[in-house]
RNA sequence: GGAGGUGUGGCAGAGUGGUUGAAUGCACCGGUCUUGAAAACCGGCAGGGGUUCACGCCCCUCGUGAGUUCGAAUCUCACCGCCUCCGCCA
């Protein structure tokens, strides 16, 4: 959530940089809404100060034993108009509220400007894609050929964008999930987390999927007209612990890990990836969040995506580095960093982590607040970055790994955690 | 599923219709004292918003939302969370 105060005060500015988003931005709008605003909120505030002056009258005179009917009558007089301003101001505050909830976060200052991924920025590339013997087949393939990847039967039991795994496929997701997570915790700090898959409204609004996105959630009716989400990225549910709270200093940074299911309705996407397990209904994610001092966010970036890179160069796996333009950055996020990893069968680079700064921006949404030396509260700053997609990296495993038999190779730094299994054999 | 209790500031904890946004303690900030620290003492200290050049003035907030009342932390209703007991299930 933006600030209003900057809405108010930076009219231009915010419309220049939403612009760059591509967001269309009405200022007349909204400053329409806000001239009424102001008028409706001074006069119902008049109202208030007189009912509460007389009102604190009447109890001087009735402590003193006397007549306060006079009084009375004048405050009761006051009564319907007040009601009335006050429930006009509060119907127009949430049409504000709703308004200024749907605009995404201010781009960072050193986010390239650009309409879509095609003006994104490559910083980095790293290792270089091992030569495979021909044919080069695609996951799916690969998959099939083992007997671990089992499309038809996700079909039978929920239906496309589903996958079934079995045998050492089953057994390598697994184990990539383990090892990263062990990584970020013993390597880089992290703190484990099990959370619920399953949220309530609020927490969507916090991380910013709700109002804007429902269509991309699946929903769970429960109880009498509440329902839960789906957690489309455990980003939500962790970066969520600290709503509404008012944290001291030295409980930041928090350095959290957290592995979930994530699930996302892919409404809109109906023709992309209809092929293997690049975008599915529902894919594991090794998930790292960070909440932090103001001041320390944007150095927390730079570590954050190290320690996202640091499990592909474990894995070998060559990639590049990305820095998404003002038109390609998510909801929240102030700045972006995504990391592609090389698909030989694509021959291009995909998406396999996406780690983002949000600056204050949920933190404002989610009321989570810092005090400061200098005794401020100051929203926090929240991180987060997925380290990795588990089911994009069992692809890229595949698809990098294997061999002209047919079989695919363990990457060495996975071997410990797939009990010593170097090599990965067709499912009797 | 049934019965009862409970929800107040960063924390603990008073407050049951009227000059209460809220006693007190702890924590925190500033000062006195001290070579320094501690202790003691003095002072400050909830959040959000409106208005003002400013001093200030005003509004809202005691789990959430409705309601009663001239006036609600305090009364009523619903919802949410937590605690205890009973039942049921693992």
């Amino acid at each position: 959530m933006l600030d209003i105060q900057l809405l108010r005060s930076q009219l231009e500015t915010v419309t220049e940089a939403l612009a760059a988003r591509g967001m269309r931005f009405d200022a007349a709008a909204f400053q329409a809404m806000e001239g009424e605003r102001k008028s409706l909120q001074t006069r119902t505030q008049e109202l208030q100060a007189r009912r509460n002056a007389l009102s604190k009258q009447i109890g001087m005179l009735k402590g003193k034993g006397e007549d306060a009917s006079a009084v009375m009558s004048e405050v009761a007089g006051l009564g319907d108009e007040l009601k009335a301003n006050e429930q006009a101001l509060s119907a127009l505050l949430e049409r504000i509220n709703e308004f200024v909830a749907r605009l995404p976060n201010l781009p960072h200052e050193s986010v390239p400007h650009g309409a879509d991924e095609t003006a994104n920025v490559e910083v980095l590339r790293w290792g270089s894609p091992r030569t495979i013997e021909a044919p080069v087949r695609d996951h799916v393939d690969i998959g099939a050929a083992l007997g671990g990847l089992d499309f038809e039967t996700a079909v039978k039991l929920a239906g496309s964008r589903f996958a079934v795994l079995r045998g050492g496929i089953a057994r390598l997701h697994r184990a990539l999930a383990q090892f990263m997570l062990d990584v970020h915790t013993r390597e880089h700090g992290y703190t484990e987390v099990y959370v619920p898959y399953l949220v309530n409204p609020a927490s969507m609004f916090g991380t910013g999927q709700l109002p804007k996105f429902e269509e991309d959630l699946f929903a769970v009716p429960f109880g009498e007209g509440g329902r839960f989400f789906l957690i489309p990225t455990s980003e939500v549910p962790v970066t969520n612990f600290v709503r509404g709270e008012l944290l001291a200093p030295d409980a930041l940074p928090m350095k959290f890990v957290g592995h979930t299911p994530c699930f996302r309705s892919e409404a809109g996407s109906y023709g992309r990836d209809t092929r293997g397990m690049i975008r599915q209904h529902q894919f594991d994610k090794v998930e790292l969040v960070r909440i932090e001092h103001p001041e320390r966010s944007w150095d927390a970036l730079e570590e954050l995506v190290g320690h996202a890179e640091a499990i592909l160069r474990k894995l070998e796996l060559p990639y590049r580095k990305m820095v998404l333009c003002t038109g390609d950055m998510g909801f929240s996020a102030a700045k972006t960093y995504d990391l592609e990893v090389w698909l030989p069968a694509q021959n291009t680079y995909r998406e396999i982590s996406s780690c983002s700064n949000c600056g204050d921006f949920q933190g404002r949404r989610m009321q989570a607040r810092v005090r400061t030396a200098a005794g401020r509260n100051e929203f926090v700053h929240t991180l987060n970055g997925s380290g990795l997609a588990v089911g994009r990296t069992l692809v890229a495993v595949l698809e990098n790994y294997q061999q002209a038999d047919g079989s695919v190779r363990v990457p060495a730094a996975l071997v410990p955690w797939m009990g010593g299994i170097e090599l990965i054999e067709p499912v009797r």
